[in-house]
DNA sequence: TTTCAAAACGACACCGGTGTCGATATAATG
DNA sequence: CATTATATCGACACCGGTGTCGTTTTGAAA
């Protein structure tokens, strides 16, 4: 009745999966790998392979939650300035637009894409869509609110076209080699674009 | 020696493969549909298909040739002004931001992601990506020489951000249900953005 | 040390898609 | 009408990926 290994040990293994899982993904893309391509990187066979993911696109959506918890949960209180915490939300800890993209967003994209016909997929992908946008709008709004942004702009449309920059900057880098799409350059023009529209002057 | 059949004929047929196939792609996307799809969608048997396209692949490729020729040579002569010319090539002919998405633009997308990792694919998205670049790169700088447009921006970096917010557009509209993405309105605020960028201040 | 539940294994049967190839139908040509 | 090049056909063999299942191994508990 008992288990006869430690939680430990298959908490582990999930893990150890997950990750090698991760990197054939990042390698090969979402569509083109296969569950061969994951047992040989996690050195797992095919039955245990099975025994902690039912698929392919269990394994890939275990991936995405993953990422998301990590995403989620930036300290919302201590509010030096809702700009920088928007410059915080898009470029990371210092807010500055020298990102590296999620060597995963490609094969994110390709999720979503190749699955945009399925019901599951469609609407797990719009309940992403639609956390991600409740992000910014909610930050943007309250800039509004507070008077630090304009709201010479709908709050959320806004934040839809911060969605679709990010989406399509991942699609350009997705295609791309790295040297071709200026993500920098790029971003820092978003932002300005940005600061145009909430009507901030910080530099 | 001489054919069997008119050059019409085949010219025809192949035409009439191109756009069951062309259906069939908006359909079920690109990774999704196989060939046997096409051949039931264009009526007729697998040997036939064959004889036009040898696959997948060398079909959706021509499908992109066909979309080409078409964008293309668009009236570069009487220019009103730079600013009515970059609104025509970003939503067509009467140059306001209610165009409809190519419906064959999602699985376009899919097969250059998908394709990324192929020498080939991958050189092909270069260069239409360039070709696109060009365009817009062009317009603005000719623009900037003009003084219509502020050389505040490098012309290139705004052709690019133009690149990327269809791209990004694209992509959501691809993913999420009509209603969902704001077509229109994220259009009309892009164009905000640009005139921003380039100090335009006509209506 | 023995026991045994569950983890790990890998062979297997299945399936859908692909591209080929010999056979057949067809329409220009003489 | 007969000829013949070739367009069209569909059966076929092949292949890679999938998920299952009976077997073996393992390690915690007794």
């Amino acid at each position: 009745m008992s288990p006869r290994v430690s939680k430990e040990h298959l908490k582990q293994r999930r893990a150890d999966i997950l990750e090698a899982a991760r990197q054939v993904f990042i390698e090969h893309g979402y569509e083109h790998t296969t569950m061969k391509h994951v047992m040989e990187a996690a050195d797992v066979s095919r039955g245990g392979l099975y025994q902690y993911f039912s698929n392919k696109e269990d394994l890939f959506e275990a991936l995405l939650e993953e990422g998301l918890t990590e995403e989620t949960e930036d300290s919302l209180e201590k509010v030096e300035s809702y700009w920088s915490l928007l410059m915080q939300l898009l470029f990371g800890e210092d807010g500055s637009p020298d990102t590296e993209m999620d060597p995963l967003a490609p094969s994110k994209l390709e999720f979503f894409i190749t699955g945009r016909n399925d019901e599951r997929r469609r609407a797990y992908g719009e309940k992403r869509y639609e956390m991600g946008l409740r992000i910014y709008d909610d930050l943007i709004k309250r800039g509004q609110k507070s008077g630090e942004f304009s709201d010479r702009y709908d709050s959320e449309l806004v934040a839809r076209s911060i969605i679709t920059f990010i989406d399509g900057l991942a699609l350009d880098h997705a295609i791309l080699p790295d040297e071709k799409v200026k993500l920098k350059e790029q971003s820092a023009l978003f932002v300005d674009y940005l600061k145009m529209a909430l009507d901030v002057s910080s530099s």
